[in-house]
DNA sequence: ATGAAAGCGCTAACAA
DNA sequence: TTGTTAGCGCTTTCAT
């Protein structure tokens, strides 16, 4: 006894009944399943067609694939993050997959909260990009659905991926690049941060400035500085770099996110760059590309980075549970900073 | 006879096993509807946290509320959008709303596929922002979910809400604040669009733009260029516009998307901004403030933007029906760049 | 004030 | 190959 839908809602039934065959078929067709014959697959489709019939990803999500996946940004402004999750949503879609994104704002329990609600959700896999929360905290949620990492080095890590830019190579790269030219008195930009820095990308980069130095010959000449990232505080924290004393020959510093004002600061407060103060950043966005910045920077390839964390993804939702970490090689882009 | 899930999920049949009550009774609790006793309201919420028990947003999405609403957003590097989703997502956590983002890539399958999507998750609201559908084909889904949208005049609408800087109201105060300044001959720039002009705040700011002139006897001195926001041939076409031997006294500029560069290339031009050129832009976003950039612009106050959003969608899932169409007084940020 | 039970729109055994 | 049906975890009448 066919129980129609009273309300107005296309569900699978009223396909169903359009086709003139059970939901069972119908939801056989909507996911590729095997045992349907061309001629019923045929069928449904011209109903699905005709009356615009979408399933319901919530009841979905009860049983089976939701077909959406999430991605966990720390905030929104970092220029770094619309190539990156570019590269992740294509290569999601290709798929099959809608990504849906949510923004942590750089506090633990919003990140958390935001992660539990696509979960709750039943969302198939979670991007985190440069999560706050890490270690520990996520092995909790990567045994309720598929997590891949970007922007935190977690090799060890068993539970879930992570995908990463080779941030020791880049900053070594840049680092040997500032030595090659004749600078020796090289100093570093790092992120004041109060979590433990290991994993961070800037300590990977600052190991990679070190090694460098130590190839060189130069190991006691390091130096590191830890500006803020907050936008409030951050340009009287370079403003009272750019007035040390000891200001060294070139900085190397860890981000654009610093690189752009510190070039712009210092230009202004009349120094040469590079006559007076060699640059050489990392991140390679937009900004440093301006006519009026011309900052060597260190590229990540975000694009590449998210098309391996949409790749790590889709093979543990097909099943695969030995971990993934992938280090993607960064190139330096030279500019007339240093 | 309890049938106990046999999964080690915890559901609303675990909480009431271990509360020793109904699953109606914890699914009044979790929406404080009425009809619980203090005293059964309590070993719920002791049961609850204990087990650490979170509601399914696919199975409730499946009957009633999902407590989450969606954000469209047409790209992710508009340096405007940062403050304004802050602003919504703060006014709806507020009214306990979770907010997810999908991101429309300035194409328009990609956004309806978006749309449908997160409708077909069963979210309570959804905001727009500068969305490329609209009229028509939004009211189709206006009326499966409450609607507002940002960056898009359309005071006409009767399915959906929009919340709006006063557009007109801003280009004519930029324009007679450069007319104050003595220029006379002020051009504008607007943005090369191929959809429909009308309802675009570009278009807006160009009516007020003229406004002012005319009010100024000026009229006939009003020029409108055209700008690509393609990054690729932008930098091009305001090097073309800028070598003109006609070039204005002065610019309004639509947007610090054309802004910035343009006083980039302006001054790298050997332009003195303000003696050989004035300026003044639109959105007001953290590039025109930087030291080197000094770029005067009509401030948005894009978190009020979007607790207005917030507010609306608000409203509307609480069973308004009239349309809202809110207008924000804009606010010119002085700087020496006219 | 509390609980039993009927769905919501799907998926996936299992039967036919 | 096709259809029947038992849930998935919740909300919401309707009894009690």
């Amino acid at each position: 006894m066919d129980k129609p839908a009273r309300t107005g809602r296309v569900t699978i039934r009223t396909v169903a009944a359009d086709a003139g065959v059970s939901v069972a078929a119908v939801s056989k067709v909507l996911r590729n399943a095997y045992g349907v014959s061309d001629n019923l697959r045929e069928k449904v489709l011209q109903s699905i067609e005709k009356l615009g019939y979408r399933p319901s990803t919530a009841a979905r999500g009860m049983r089976g694939r939701t077909f959406s996946v999430g991605v966990l940004l720390v905030g929104m402004d970092n220029p770094f993050l619309p190539p990156l999750v570019d590269g992740f949503k294509h290569a999601m879609g290709k798929a099959g997959y809608k990504t849906l994104i949510g923004v942590g704002e750089a506090r633990t329990h919003v990140e958390t909260a935001l992660i539990e609600s696509m979960i709750d959700m039943r969302i198939d896999g979670l991007l985190l990009i440069g999560p706050r929360i890490s270690g520990e905290a996520l092995n909790k949620y990567a045994d309720q659905v598929p997590i891949a990492v970007i922007g935190h080095h977690e090799a060890g890590a068993t539970g879930f991926d992570t995908a990463n830019t080779n941030d020791f190579e880049g900053g070594r790269l840049a680092t040997r690049a500032l030595i090659d030219k004749g600078y020796r008195d090289i100093a570093m930009l790092c992120l004041t941060d109060n979590r433990r820095k290991e994993g961070e990308v800037w300590y990977e980069r600052e190991k990679g400035y070190r090694a460098a130095l130590a190839e060189a010959g130069l190991k006691k000449s390091a130096r590191s500085f830890r500006i803020t990232e907050r936008p409030d505080d951050m340009q009287a924290e370079l403003l009272s770099l750019l007035a040390r004393p000891d200001l060294p020959e070139a900085f190397f510093c860890w981000s654009d996110i610093h690189g752009v004002p510190l070039i712009n600061l210092a230009r202004r407060k009349g120094l040469n760059i590079p006559g007076d103060l060699g640059l050489i950043s990392f991140d390679n966005t937009a900004a440093a590309a301006l006519p009026l910045i011309e900052l060597a920077s260190v590229d990540q390839t975000p694009g590449r980075l998210g098309a391996t964390a949409a790749d790590q993804l889709l093979t543990r939702i097909k099943g695969r549970t030995t971990p993934r970490h992938d280090l993607i090689a960064p190139e330096l882009i030279t500019r007339p900073s240093f």
